[in-house]
DNA sequence: CTGTATCCGAACAGATACTG
DNA sequence: CAGTATCTGTTCGGATACAG
């Protein structure tokens, strides 16, 4: 019996493919790995670069990235310490995927923001309160 | 003042291309928009292809993607009422990118669950108990 | 410099009840 | 059928404080 291979399906439930869409999709592992593209990186550097992310999130998601077999830490035994970031061979094959990603955001921003003004202007019954509200994309000012 | 037209960079804090991503970025929409690519979709039909999403998040990630001009709501005059959703061109241009997401995650799934078995495994220093934890994406084993 | 540990409010997401 | 309204527990994420 053809041991079922059954292709991993993100619309299962369980499927780990959800997973590693999610991993993708996650807000600051697209832009460490943006960031990643044009060669390794030190911490301090992805930090400074990637533009109000804090400590603990680029920590948290570099971890991740690491653990998912995307990208390489390598500690420099110096003082002060050097720790640099790299893609692997996976990570640069997401690479492609991910710039796409970017492009796309930029040039059809516009698109998107016109629509909102569009979908907020006639809305004859105001904005719900509750539920209806689309996940927040404005974020408020960090304070 | 030129009102230079300066790119949009998704690393500075604030340009909207980075919502741009996040939208893209979500769990949900990635999977609404792909339950999209072959034609209209009833709301149930939805809810019921995509295992695993709750009635609120369904219409949540409907609105949002409504929202920014990825997909039309139809509804007919009907009863019991009927709704029919659809990718606009917009929505159409990301597909695309969204296959190619979906198709990357399927084909390194398991590349990707190898790297975690591998980084779980030699951790010397057990799994951290606070930030260091990536993003849960299996559960900590519970000594 | 490169992290780790905590505190804590904000946002998210599931379950449930109700409606046109 | 296709939502909306709430309530509530969980997770996220920023801000310190501290360490190797």
């Amino acid at each position: 019996m053809e041991s079922k291979q059954m292709r991993p399906d993100p619309f299962q439930r369980n499927c780990g493919s959800r997973q590693v869409i999610d991993r993708i999709g996650d807000r600051w592992s697209v832009l460490v790995v943006l960031t990643l593209a044009d060669g390794d990186r030190r911490y301090g550097e992805l930090a400074e670069h990637i533009d109000g992310i804090s400590q603990k999130m680029l920590t948290q998601t570099l971890r991740g990235l690491e653990r998912d077999g995307l990208v390489t830490r390598t500690v420099h035994a110096s003082v002060p310490p050097r720790v640099d970031y790299a893609l692997t061979d996976l990570g640069r094959s997401l690479l492609d995927l991910v710039s796409g990603l970017e492009s796309w955001a930029t040039t059809h921003l516009a698109e998107v923001q016109a629509a909102r003004v569009r979908y907020d202007a006639d809305l004859p019954h105001r904005a719900p309160t509750g539920t209806a509200r689309p996940t927040r994309l404005t974020r408020p000012a960090r304070r």
